[in-house]
RNA sequence: GGCCUCAUAGUUCAACGGAUAGAACGGAAGUUUCCUAAACUUUAGAUACAGGUUCGAUUCCUGUUGAGGCUACCA
C-alpha cells in the first residue's frame, strides 16, 4: 500500500533534512482534497519546529526528496503546509491489476489467536423483539463480521434471559384469562401471545394498584401489596423450588418464545454460534461473592447481603448477594463472564448492551478486579445509544413500541409497493421479485440503522418509515445491480476484461477517484473494527456507490471504440461493485443481482 | 444532589486537532435515442453560548444553557 510506503519514505526524509527520528503520530497523510492537484497531502506542521523554516519550505524540502527517492512519486505542489503528492498513474493501475479479481481485498490474515467473544441480542422470553433490539442485533452481528474479516477469531453468543419475574407475570395473566389459548389456536406467533399475556398482567396489576390507592395506601406500597404482584412472587419461588407444573408451563411457553424468535432471527438474518440461557446461569456467581468476602475485599453485613465499597473507585456501594442470599443482576453477570473467560479464554469479551448499562459494567469490571481477575480488563461494553420516536422514548407498557415483525413486514411491502410504481419487476418471476422485496426492505431497515454511529441516540420515525433515495441501502444496492448489469451486457457484446490493455489506457481524474476510493477499503475496514463501528463501513459503501453514479451515469461504457480504455472501464466496474459487495456484506446486507 | 453521554443546515446523519465544515431528505430549477430515472446536474441553507490551550478547534480543557441516561435487596 502507498501509505506505508510513503510513511516510510517520510519518516527516511526528515531523518536526513532535519535528523529528527518522527514518530508515527507526527506522519499525517490523508488523501487529497478534491479541489486541489495531488492524490495523497502530508501534513507539514510537525516538522517546521525542527525545520525551523517555513511549512512552505519545510513542505517543498520534503517534496523533493520524496520526488527523487520515491519512484511511485510523480510531482508534488505545496500549498500553505500541506504537501500534496501526485501517485504515478503506473502505480494505480498496477494496483488494479493485481487485485480487481480478489474477492476478500483488504481482509486481515485469518489469525489463529484467542478468540474474540461477541454477545449480543439477549432478549427477555415475556415479548416479542422491538426496535431497539434490532438496534442491538444488527450491531452485534455487522460488528462480528467487521472484527472476523480484520482476521479475528470471533464467538457470536446469546444470553437468553428466560427465567424471572418478567416471565412470570406472562405465565400467571395466562393461567388466569388464557382460557388455554395456544400459538396454533390463535394463530399468533409465539412469542407475540406470550407478550400478550404481559400486557394483560400489567393491565390487571395497574387497576388492582389503583383500588388500593383509592382505600388510602401509598401509590410505592400499592405496588408491592397488589395481590398479583404477589401471586406472580409466588410463581418465581415456585419455580425456584422446581415446582413440577410451574416448570412445565414455563417450559411450555418459552417454547412458543423461541419459536417466535427463531423466525425473527432468521428473518433479520442473524445468527448465533453458541446460545446460553440464564436459567442455567443465574446461580453461578454466588461462590465467587463467598470468595470474595472471604478473601475480604467484599462485606457481609448484620443482614446477611454482601456489599463492595467502591468509594474508591468514585462510585458507590453495590448489593451483589441479598439478604436472602438470592443472586442479583450483578452476581450472575460476574458469574457468566467468568464461566466465558474459563470456556473461551478469549482475547476481549465483548457485550452489545445499551448505554443504560454503562454504569452496571463499569461496576462489574471493578468487582471483578478486586477478586483478582485481571482479565477483566478485557471486557468491553459496546454501549450504544436509544432508539427514539417522535414522540419520545419507546416504552413497552405504554404500547410505544415498534415491533420488530411488524416493522420488517412493513418494509417489505414498502419496497413491493415501490418496485411496482417504478415497473422494476416486469420481468421477474414471483420468487424473484419476493426475494427483491425482502432484499431491498431488509438493505433500508439495516443501513438506516447501522449507519449511525452506535453510542449516539438515533430518531426513528415510523410513518415516513425508511426512505429508498438518497443515503440509503437501496441506494447502494442499486448501484452494484447497475453494476452487474453492465458488465452482462458487456458479456453479451463479446467484451472482454484485458488488463494488459487496460495498462496503456488514460485514466480520467474520476477513474483515479474511483480507483482510490477502492484502494481505501483496507484502511477504512482497519479503522471501523478498531473503533468497533459499522458505521464507517456503512458511510464508506454510500460514498463508493455516489462515486461510481456520479461518473458513470451518462457515459457509454460499452460504446467506447477504444479498446484499452473499455478494459479500463469495465475491471474498474467489476471491482467496485466486488467492494460493494464485501462492505454490504460486513453490514450484513445482501445485494440482488438485478433490480 | 452526584456521575455519564449528547448538542452541527428546516429534518436525519458525516467530518484521526488540518485546507473553503461534507452528504442525504425536504424546498427551488433542470436532465431520459445510451448500462437501469430507486439515477444525474444546478441552487439556497448549520458548528447552542462564553472563555482557554494551539501555527490551526466542530473535535481537547473550563464554565453556562438545553436533551437523554444511570444513581433499586428489578433484570
Amino acid at each position: 500500500m502507498i501509505e506505508q510506503l510513503l510513511t516510510d519514505k517520510v519518516k527516511e526524509a526528515v531523518n536526513s533534512l532535519y535528523h529528527l527520528d518522527a514518530d508515527p503520530s507526527q506522519i499525517q497523510l490523508q488523501n487529497t482534497r478534491k479541489e486541489f492537484e495531488g492524490d495523497i497531502t502530508l501534513v507539514v506542521f510537525p516538522f517546521t519546529k525542527v525545520s525551523r523554516k517555513s511549512p512552505e519550505a519545510t513542505a517543498t524540502e520534503i517534496g523533493e526528496y520524496l520526488k527523487l527517492n520515491l519512484s511511485e512519486a510523480e510531482d508534488f505542489n505545496v500549498i500553505k503546509g500541506f504537501l500534496n503528492i501526485t501517485i504515478k498513474k503506473e502505480y494505480w493501475l498496477n494496483f488494479l491489476t493485481e487485485n480487481y479479481n480478489s474477492d476478500n481485498f483488504g481482509y486481515g490474515e485469518k489469525s489463529n489467536e484467542k478468540p474474540v467473544v461477541v454477545e449480543f441480542s439477549s432478549p427477555n422470553t415475556n415479548k416479542p423483539l422491538h426496535l431497539g433490539h434490532i438496534r442491538n442485533n444488527l450491531l452485534g452481528f455487522s460488528l462480528s463480521r467487521i472484527l472476523a474479516a480484520s482476521g479475528k477469531n470471533v464467538v457470536k453468543v446469546n444470553l437468553v434471559n428466560d427465567r424471572g419475574i418478567h416471565i412470570c407475570k406472562s405465565m400467571l395473566a395466562w393461567r388466569k384469562w388464557g382460557n388455554g389459548e395456544t400459538p396454533e389456536s390463535s394463530g399468533m406467533k409465539g412469542d407475540h401471545l406470550v407478550g400478550k399475556y404481559y400486557v394483560v398482567f400489567d393491565k390487571y396489576y395497574k387497576e388492582e394498584i389503583g383500588n388500593l390507592v383509592v382505600e388510602g395506601l401509598t401509590p410505592e406500597d400499592a405496588s408491592k401489596k397488589a395481590p398479583l404482584i404477589i401471586e406472580a412472587q409466588q410463581l418465581l419461588q415456585k419455580w425456584e423450588a422446581h415446582d413440577e407444573e410451574t416448570i412445565n408451563l414455563w417450559g411450555k411457553m418459552n417454547g412458543w418464545v423461541y419459536e417466535g424468535f427463531a423466525i425473527t432471527y432468521k428473518t433479520l438474518g442473524i445468527e448465533f454460534d453458541k446460545t446460553y440461557y440464564e436459567s442455567q446461569t443465574y446461580l453461578l456467581g454466588k461462590e465467587l461473592v463467598e470468595k470474595g468476602v472471604k478473601q475480604g475485599v467484599y462485606n457481609r453485613r448484620d443482614d446477611g447481603s454482601v456489599w463492595i465499597d467502591l468509594s474508591a473507585e468514585g462510585m458507590d456501594e453495590k448489593l451483589l448477594l441479598r439478604s436472602d442470599g438470592t443472586s442479583v443482576y450483578m452476581t450472575q453477570d460476574m458469574g457468566t463472564a467468568t464461566q466465558r473467560y474459563e470456556e473461551y479464554n478469549p482475547e476481549q469479551l465483548i457485550y452489545v448492551v445499551g448505554n443504560e448499562q454503562e454504569y452496571h459494567f463499569n461496576v462489574l469490571k471493578v468487582v471483578l478486579k478486586h477478586l483478582g481477575c485481571e482479565w477483566a480488563d478485557s471486557i468491553y461494553h459496546l454501549s450504544y445509544g436509544m432508539v427514539e420516536l417522535p414522540e419520545g422514548k419507546m416504552k413497552s407498557r405504554e404500547g410505544t413500541v415498534v415491533d420488530a415483525d411488524d416493522l420488517m413486514q412493513e418494509m417489505f411491502d414498502t419496497s413491493e409497493a415501490m418496485a411496482r410504481e417504478l415497473g422494476k419487476i416486469e420481468s421477474f418471476d414471483d420468487l424473484e421479485a419476493r426475494n427483491l422485496y425482502r432484499t431491498i426492505g431488509l438493505g433500508a431497515l439495516k443501513y438506516f440503522i447501522l449507519k449511525v454511529d452506535p453510542k449516539k441516540n438515533m430518531l426513528f420515525n415510523p410513518d415516513e418509515s425508511v426512505d429508498f433515495n438518497g443515503n440509503t441501502g437501496p441506494f447502494i444496492q442499486y448501484s452494484y445491480a447497475r453494476i452487474k448489469s453492465v458488465l452482462r451486457k458487456a458479456d453479451e457484446s463479446g467484451l472482454e476484461v484485458t488488463m494488459s490493455k487496460a495498462q496503456d489506457a488514460d485514466m480520467f481524474p474520476q477513474e483515479k477517484e474511483l480507483l482510490k476510493k477502492i484502494h481505501d477499503f483496507p484502511v477504512v475496514l482497519a479503522q471501523a473494527s478498531d473503533m468497533h463501528s459499522p458505521a464507517v463501513i456503512a458511510n464508506y459503501a454510500f460514498e463508493l456507490a455516489s462515486e461510481y453514479n456520479r461518473f458513470y451515469h451518462d457515459l457509454s461504457i460499452l460504446k467506447e471504440d477504444n479498446i484499452s480504455s473499455q478494459s479500463l472501464r469495465l475491471s474498474l466496474s467489476h471491482f467496485t461493485a466486488n467492494i460493494i459487495s464485501n462492505a454490504l456484506w460486513l453490514l450484513g446486507i445482501e445485494v440482488p443481482e438485478r433490480m
